[in-house]
RNA sequence: GCGAAAUUGGUGAAGUGGUUAACACGCCGGAUUGUGGCUCCGGUAUGCGUGGGUUCGAUCCCCACAUUUCGCCCCA
């Protein structure tokens, strides 16, 4: 048996219905904010990713599935979305025509090659939002107020949003420098891991279980007192921003992203639901105002956010915030099977006229038809047999209350529109 | 990439080194020939993740691989 790659998965069944609540509730949140769908490529240049995401990053160095076509070309699956939103913008020039802020929102399958677990694939779903334009802290809290009603919308109640200050790029080598001064000294009693993290991404030390309880890291340098004063009153106003509309966040200092390109605000949507077992971060996202520029395009600056798929569906299921039951209008059921012609153009005409049917077409007893006609979310059911034919007539069966009635094949469909 | 556990039908699962792999749900069919949620009866894995090995004989023992799950790493 052919058996689906490691850290894929099959969607089908009632999942699929999952996925279409996410996805509809998270297109209605953004055409309310406006914003436009973009769609690009899943495979792009590997160049892209890495001056993208960071040469450092594990998601570029080890984990993106790269390959080379029959022309040569070194091609990588995407294994976030930004990237290739960016590449589009720069690419088709989207920023030409306007001097307002473009607003898009994507989604789609991502690829990273990791170990899979629980709500982590190796090839999975993202959707997101990106915004260009000059910094502005009123949009920012757009993008996290979109992200808060989306929640909502969907019903999902605890989620709280951690943000963190990162500053500008200045800033944060400033801190990034200071950081690596005072961990230099302690390195030999940093964990393992966090000795690399201090040569790769020192930022990332910040938020390691393992280390954070040693004595030393109560002294640790704070990423806020090395931001300058634009920093510090964009951020400000941005907070201001949230509590004006009622958001609750929890300013986080350990928050780091893990894609190199973020600066000023990042921020993440947890939920804590006890249910939910280890799939805590749902959505995360920030400001990244060089990641345009340093692909080759404009100085325009970006904010967006990008939320998992798998790890929400979870949620959504856990939480049973979606109908998985179908209904079927009409159920048709030939009596025997000299009547199924007739009740299969019944049942096309019922589908023309709008109502969601299904046609019983096998060779069993009336009985058996019946019986799965009650195993389905049936609302009504329609009985064609020989005596009913001879006048033109088929029977209207309501599934719930078992009432019958004789009705003229020309008037069903408006019999049906009564009831319905 | 590292560490650990698991892998029996459509599903949940019991089970034993040796005739026909328990039970339950589901599904299919039947209970005097055109009517459904109950009841009763019958059917439903030529096979126990894949490939080797040990053995007279393995689903059950050993090895390898695959997949899943958990932890690390990383991250959405």
């Amino acid at each position: 048996m052919i058996t689906k790659p490691k850290g894929t998965y099959d969607l089908y069944g009632e999942d699929t219905k999952i996925y279409d609540y996410v996805l509809d509730t998270f297109r209605g949140e953004c055409s309310l904010n406006n914003y436009e769908l973009i769609k690009t490529p899943i495979f792009e240049s590997s160049t892209l990713f890495h001056r993208g995401i960071g040469e450092t990053t594990d998601i570029v160095t080890k984990e993106t599935y790269d390959f080379k076509d029959k022309g040569g070309r070194d091609l990588t699956l995407r294994p976030e979305g930004t990237a290739g939103v960016v590449r589009c913008l720069i690419e088709n020039k989207l920023y030409a025509n306007t001097n307002n802020y473009l607003k898009y929102y994507y989604y789609g399958p991502m690829f990273r090659y990791e170990r899979p677990q629980s709500g982590r694939f190796r090839e999975f779903n993202q959707f997101g939002v990106e915004v260009f334009g000059k910094m502005n802290p009123y949009i920012d809290a757009e993008v996290i107020n979109l992200g808060v009603k989306y929640f909502l919308a969907l019903g999902i109640e605890n989620v709280k949003i951690k943000i963190n200050n990162l500053g500008s790029k200045s800033d944060r080598e400033k801190y990034r420098e200071a950081l690596i001064g005072y961990l230099k000294p302690h390195i030999d009693e940093l964990c393992e891991d966090c000795k690399v993290r201090l040569e790769k991404n020192p930022l990332r030390v910040l938020d390691c279980k393992v280390d954070s309880d040693k004595e030393f890291f109560k002294n640790v340098p704070k990423i806020e007192d090395y931001l300058c004063d634009e920093s510090k009153d964009y951020f400000n106003e941005l907070l201001d921003n949230l509590n004006a509309l009622e958001i609750e966040y929890e300013v986080d200092n350990s928050l780091v992203r893990g894609l190199d390109y973020y600066d000023y605000a990042v921020f993440e949507f947890v939920t804590d639901d006890e249910k939910l077992k280890g799939a805590s971060t749902i959505c995360g996202g920030g400001r990244y105002n060089d990641l345009v520029s340093t692909l080759g395009g404009p100085d325009l600056g970006g904010v967006g956010f990008a939320i998992g798929y798998e790890r929400l569906a979870e949620i959504v299921k856990t939480l049973g915030l979606v109908k998985t039951s179908d209904p079927v209008d009409v159920y048709v059921v030939p009596v025997t099977e000299n009547e199924l012609s007739d009740a299969f153009i019944i049942g096309c005409m019922l589908k023309d006229a709008g109502y969601k049917t299904e046609i019983d077409y096998r060779d069993t007893s009336i009985k058996n038809k019946l019986s799965h006609a009650n195993k389905l979310d049936v609302t009504y059911i329609v009985i064609v047999g020989e005596e009913e034919l001879k006048h033109y007539e088929v029977k209207l069966k309501d599934a719930v209350t078992k009432e019958e009635k004789l009705v003229k094949i020309n008037d069903l469909v408006d019999e049906l529109n009564i009831n319905f």
